[in-house]
DNA sequence: GAATAATGTTGATTTAGATCATTTCTGCTC
DNA sequence: GAGCAGAAATGATCTAAATCAACATTATTC
């Protein structure tokens, strides 16, 4: 990502549909072209292929346009944990804003790409763009939303919530970027899958075989119908969204 | 905390010990008084006072100056989950920046006093203090840094090495905040450690119990006193730091 | 400072999900 | 399109931590 590359070129926020989400979101258009000057479009990532790795300074962030990105952590021994994984109009790299390194690895769980924002002209622009840096903070506390809902779920959740949270969240997202709400497909590996909600391989695999039973879903390899929404929102719950009925631990 | 407080005064950043661990940090010192100029130090919280509750609209961010604060947030049939014991020098509120409110509540482990900094107010100085606006980027990747650890101890972590992460995390901030390492109170409950760590609290009293057996610890009701430092490391990781055994799930 | 409530500890039992094992499916490569 | 490798599904068994239960200790109230 860092080496030099001839297919680099500018890329326009102002006709880009995912602008709403994006860095853009709340700048006039005049501010819209100054932002525009610094952001690059790269060459498209392929499947497993790295946009920035754990230690790694943070030379930029980078806005999904297409595809999807998962983001990450390894522990001292070498176990990763996924934080996220990232469609279009969201936003990766904020994990090195800590020190100005990356704490995480990011790869592309199938061809994707990305709109990239040199972090030092970025931070410049910011300067002179108000609006930028309020969307920068809230950028950022979309991160941290994400995060908090992810703590719940894998500390208080039973598998079946966690992977009825997962489809949901999936749906609603896919739904927002203009795609159907209720049929998409799985970027990332029954692996992948457990390794974010902490669940094994087997155990994702057979949620997803007892909602296939319980008609809540049909799902075929990568993918996946939802048939019954609402089972499947009240599943995110445990059956019981009306009353706080399991103890707090 | 919304209501008039005569007790309000101007607090001073420059004085402060904490100054290098929260906004101020990085700050020259013309900017620093125009930072000083919007501090406010109200009355001290007491145990089990709200600073703020979920749904709150974002009114400011807090640095703790002394006590404790914990975090959390509600599911939909009302569970909570722990995110976060705020110590001083850290700065809580900041899970209120994806749409101008707060997505937690915020309450007071013990007596506490905090510095408050009106958002409106402080997004201004931002404008004029680029300085200050990385140092907001920097202390909102500092929280994702640290709910990147969490979900690393919640997703991949046994009782114990959760147990012992949490005891040597509280113990090297303690000990950043110039207090003790080796000896330090636990401001919050049995339940409270559960529910941050994912755990229930017969779990967590076990698992003390267990830590003292082995001479990694002498605990006392909310007293710890760390004997076995290196043990205790190791146990974060489940003895097992430098080759990677465990399956990665 | 006695009575009561809240918090914490410890033991016995249960269980959700992990682990282990085998089979089936899917997509590659030659 | 046969042969192979990786991914997924499913069944059998095991186990870490939850749950249930009893008791001990520490606060709180009057």
């Amino acid at each position: 990502m860092q080496a030099v590359d001839i297919h680099k070129f500018k890329a326009s926020c102002e006709n880009c549909n995912l602008s709403e989400l994006c860095l853009p979101h709340g700048l006039n258009s005049t501010e819209l072209s100054e932002l525009e000057q610094l952001v690059r479009q790269n060459r498209p990532l392929h499947k497993g292929d790295y946009l920035f790795r754990c230690g790694d300074p943070l030379s930029s962030l980078y806005a999904v346009r297409s595809g999807s990105i998962k983001l990450f952590t390894n522990s001292d021994n070498g176990e990763e944990q996924i934080i996220g994984f990232y469609l279009p109009g969201e936003i990766v790299g904020l994990d090195g804003f800590e020190n100005s390194t990356h704490s995480c690895c990011a790869v592309a769980l199938e061809t994707s790409s990305l709109c990239t924002f040199p972090h030092s002209q970025l931070m410049e622009v910011c300067k002179s763009i108000p609006a930028l840096q309020e969307q920068m903070l809230r950028v950022m506390g979309r991160e941290i939303s994400h995060e908090n809902r992810l703590l719940l779920t894998l500390g208080k959740k039973s598998a079946e919530e966690r992977i009825a949270t997962f489809l949901i969240s999936l749906s609603t997202r896919f739904h927002q970027l203009g795609f159907s709400a209720d049929e998409f497909k799985l970027s990332m590996s029954r692996q992948e899958i457990g390794n974010y909600l902490g669940l094994t391989i087997e155990t994702v695999s057979r949620i997803f075989s007892r909602f296939q039973k319980n008609q809540y879903i049909a799902i075929n390899n990568k993918h996946v119908q939802i048939l019954d929404r609402k089972a499947l929102q009240s599943a995110c719950n445990g059956f019981r969204g009306d009353v706080g009925r399991k103890a707090v631990s």
